[in-house]
DNA sequence: CTGAAAGCGCTTACAG
DNA sequence: CTGAAAGCGCTTACAG
């Protein structure tokens, strides 16, 4: 069934270059774009292989130490948090966008454990599997930016490049955002401020947290309460319990979470504490999977186009695999959108004075 | 940068044999499971395939006519449902799942079109580019069944077997649930329901709409109607205001959805048009991502696994491509859970006679 | 049961 | 600017 016999009409560069009447070399060059070969024989060269329906053959291009046409994707994640999450989400669909335009394959792997990523990186980088690879889900100790400089790898990431030791990025001002967002809250009479994070080793989790801490310390208010919810958002009910349910004059009047998930499921929490949102706490998100409009009551979110960043890295790599120079670039700063989770804080929290005062 | 210098320190199938004191041929027997060597020669090769890190070179391997330990997925969505929806979400998680076991790649490609779908089966065939694919999106008139048949490509889908023309499948009986659902709802004194689907054309929207047009018919109902909201779940507002914004006599007193997303867009155009859910009309989604318990109210939805179907698809296609019989799986049907968007019917809808009777 | 050889389809120095 | 040849790492008939 399988084995060696080619698939039926099936046409090989090499019948390409004898119907062009030039070398299997010369077609190569001509089809690869490479010097070497004049403007008329190229073009001639290349109207016959769309004649005769030529498409490279991806193993043989790999092996010969070619383009492979295909970008790599490691997921490492316990399977506990194997979800989708909307980050990830937002990230597939926006490489898609731009994969689908250039006819490039997605190879991904799941793997569960650094060591595992880290040799599929360099089994990928031996073989020629990828011609480069997006790398998400940065952590603060990150060692595969340099992993993959070693092996060679073209890669991009998604992330701050204060964590991003030097590999190209594209990322969004979180910091910036965070001060709009504690401003905004703050205006709302908010004073105690609370933060749920997806884990407190990931790049983007930590520079949020660490952004809101010293915004709101900017602010003079006192230090946002932060509860690691790893595990996903499963674990953001027990996360938000252990925020609200102490007496309202320790308890939070506004939480931020990593995402409208969480954000629905803290909530949720809220409702059975007899906690009215946003009447007694009101409720951020900071990522959203497009449902923030559609919950009750609707979510208040940091908005920003992770989608358009996905493919906006996805073209970097593209290009950095041409022979581009690495880059960092910032993508447009994640804007508050109000919704009705939010709204001014409860009225005990306003007559009081200050907890503290500023300078943390 | 890139180019003929292999990376150090890779160890080569014959690098492995000449220590092993055999010659490739044999080397490879081994290591690939073939007879045609001796137990103990086969010990041994893989004793220092091991020790010297030898993982195989999958572009030679899958050029050279082998296993290339990928599987492939081609997503045809048109950009604006390009988004990753909840069932896809869980088809996506359940093959990461059985693919992590296995040291196996998912190669993913994006495509635009029913030709350029096809198009890529067969450069992946003709290159030994998968080993085997998983379809998805069946649709009614599918005639990928057929093209992958003539290519000579394992694939599994994942679906009703009366539309996949054979194709090895792992499925759930949604005939059966409708009937539960239907069951359901005419115990909580619903007469009129509505169902709104993904798209017209989808193998199991359809299963599941005709299903419930007939268990309604079974029971005595008048027949559902029936409205899509193609283009993903943006158009689940407009179809739930098509089927809401009539006079009480008239308008469904229960509405399936064909997810979650979906129905949780349906309960707010429901208080947008001042329905209260359930009092007015009840919601049921078919597909959960999983926020069913976060929504306000919590959401009555058809309960299944989908997650564990796509592992088994995937388990199944890798025992096909080994050389295993093609089957037909049944999966678990759905189970209906009930939460809060479900309850009684209005009363007016109790106290008038049937609308029609039995046998549509 | 094993070895030596050809071949998969491509790219890339190397001569002309 | 072009041709002929070697090689990528593997698998698989084909002889022994």
């Amino acid at each position: 069934m399988r084995g060696r016999t080619r698939a039926v009409g099936r046409v090989r560069i090499a019948d390409v270059a004898q119907r062009a009447g030039v070398s299997k070399g010369a077609a190569s060059f001509a089809l690869n774009g490479r010097p070497g070969v004049s403007a008329e024989t190229r073009e001639r060269v290349l109207r016959i292989a769309a004649d005769m329906g030529w498409r490279p053959n991806t193993a043989a291009r790999a092996l010969a130490g070619g383009r492979s046409d295909t970008i790599g994707l490691v997921l490492n994640r316990p399977p506990r948090v194997r979800g989708v999450e909307p980050l990830l989400q937002h990230y597939l669909e926006g490489m898609q966008d731009e994969l689908v335009d250039h006819a490039i394959t997605l190879r991904m792997q799941v793997v569960s454990g650094h060591a595992a990523e880290l040799a599929t990186y360099d089994q990928w980088a031996s073989g020629n599997g990828v011609d480069g690879l997006v790398v998400i889900d940065l952590r603060v100790d990150d060692d595969r930016p340099r992993a993959l400089q070693t092996l060679g790898l073209p890669a991009v990431t998604l992330g701050d490049p204060r964590y991003t030791s030097g590999l190209p990025t594209v990322w969004t001002d979180d910091v910036g955002a965070a001060h709009e967002l504690v401003d905004a809250l703050v205006a709302l009479g908010h004073r105690r401020l609370a933060r749920v994070t997806s884990g407190s080793r990931l790049a983007y989790s930590r520079v949020r947290t660490d952004a809101l801490t010293e915004a709101a310390a900017a602010r003079g208010l006192p230090a946002p309460a932060v509860v690691q919810s790893e595990g996903g958002s499963a674990a953001a009910p027990e996360a938000t319990r252990q925020l609200l349910d102490r007496p309202a004059a320790d308890r939070p009047t506004a939480i931020v979470y990593e995402n409208d998930v969480q954000a629905m499921a803290g909530t949720g929490v809220a409702a059975e504490l007899g906690l009215d949102v946003p009447g007694d706490v009101s409720m951020v998100a900071w990522d959203s999977s497009g449902i923030s409009r559609l919950t009750r009551p609707t979510l208040t979110v940091m908005t920003r186009d992770a989608r358009a960043e996905a493919a906006c890295a996805v073209r970097m790599l593209l290009e950095l695999v041409e022979g581009a120079p690495a880059q960092q670039l910032q993508a447009p700063t994640a804007r508050l959108e109000l919704r009705a989770s939010t709204g001014p804080a409860p009225d005990d929290d306003r007559r009081r004075p200050p907890l503290s005062l500023p300078g943390s």
